[in-house]
DNA sequence: GGATTGACGTGTC
DNA sequence: AGACACGCCAATC
């Protein structure tokens, strides 16, 4: 442990690529945390406060629901910014979720 | 330094 | 299918 947990979750979910989405559990069970995956949630909430931006929206419960949204500026950004990204958002859940999800443990 | 908390996950009812 | 409960682990108060 050299980095704080946080800059570990953010630097994960910073390596999310674009129109791609992952889940808290899997960034924690990439930084070994295994079970700790409220931890990376906790860590998102002050993602917002990280300085090169932490693409948070790119990072959802393993439901693909975007939980998180309320602690965006807006909840709707969340959504938008996905949509953004070409990701298919329905009913605040991510569509093809399972095909669009992006394993960290794959590029680690 | 103990208790509380939390953008979760999985399993049950 | 939707709601509820318990478990995990580190940071914050």
């Amino acid at each position: 442990m050299e980095k704080n947990f946080y800059e570990q979750v953010f630097e994960v979910a910073r390596l999310v690529p674009k129109g791609r989405v992952t889940s808290y559990g899997a960034i924690a069970k990439a930084l070994g945390a295994g079970g700790s995956a409220r931890m990376v949630g906790y860590a998102m909430s002050t993602a917002g406060l990280a300085q090169p931006s932490v693409p948070a929206h790119r990072v959802v419960n393993s439901s693909g629901l975007l939980t998180g949204k309320f602690h965006f500026s807006t909840p709707e950004l969340m959504q938008q910014l996905l949509e953004q990204e070409g990701v298919v958002v329905v009913n605040d859940k991510i569509k093809n979720f399972k095909d669009i999800f992006w394993n960290p443990l794959d590029e680690l």
